[in-house]
DNA sequence: ATCATTTTTAATAATAATTATTAATTTATA
DNA sequence: TATAAATTAATAATTATTATTAAAAATGAT
């Protein structure tokens, strides 16, 4: 189970599991539309009133520092993806949906190696328009 | 020249000529190291001390809308590209400067489609330590 | 179970990038 | 030169995110 996996490391590093990152882990990393942080805290706040945005920033952070998640940064804000498989990404530029897709393999030997030093990571965002938006355009 | 053909293109749209937009367009346009608005604004500001970072902002995002631009979505904030060729970006985790590569070139075809209806664009960012960084560092 | 230590939370303030507003000025055109 | 439309600079507003901090909670040892 993902939840105990991210609960193990984070005790191992010396994080403290309190309620508010339980709750955090259960809806974030089931998610698989990329929210953001103040899209998570708008959902707990219906059970859980009293969180906070700094709280659900903070573990999110926490999370992505430690390798568990992934920030999407995107033109308007921070998007977060609990995904840390290789993958692409398709923006739908209408609705503004962001997709999984298979992970894009480039030929990193192949670049032109000038200015590189070392690779740490890739980044593949594709736009357009998704299927759901051409298919509600057309009605 | 680039310049000329910004100008003709924004006279053509019904956009105005002013020394502003000039000096912002023989600036930006032969810059290779992917400014930010702000950075402009700095490098103007010695010779043009009453330019606006307003008018920065307004004209290169009208550069952008017109085509003849493109922005850069980091996580810190907004780069600028005059360089509108299909391009890879290398993005050096140390320093932050951003390198051009060549395009890296993804079948687009053999996309799975699921979602996708369009695709309009393609953003391929990667990350790692450029070699000034790692010679730097070595001293 | 209690204590001691460390971390976390929530609330709030602060920061920083970008956009919006607008009166005065400038451009383009006739 | 007169007119209409667009732009500028200054400033305010917005928005996402981070920083601060006192009070509360988690952890681990007694
Ligand atoms: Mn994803
Ligand atoms: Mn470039
Ligand atoms: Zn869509
Ligand atoms: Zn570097």
């Amino acid at each position: 189970m993902k939840k105990l996996f991210a609960i193990n490391k984070l005790r191992e590093l010396g994080y403290k599991i309190t309620p508010q990152r339980e709750y955090i882990l259960d809806l974030f990393l089931k998610s698989k539309e990329h929210p953001s942080a103040e899209s998570i805290y708008n959902t707990l706040k219906e059970n859980f009133p009293y969180i906070s945005l700094s709280t659900v920033y903070n573990t999110l952070n926490t999370l992505v520092d430690i390798g568990l998640a992934r920030a999407i940064f995107l033109e308007d804000k921070t998007y977060f993806d609990p995904n840390i498989e290789p993958h692409s990404h398709f923006v739908c530029e209408h609705c503004g949906k962001i997709y999984d897709l298979e992970p894009v393999s480039i030929d990193l030997k192949s670049l032109k190696t000038e200015y590189i030093s070392r690779i740490h990571n890739l980044d593949v965002y594709i736009y357009g328009i998704c299927k759901e938006c051409t298919y509600i355009k057309a009605q």
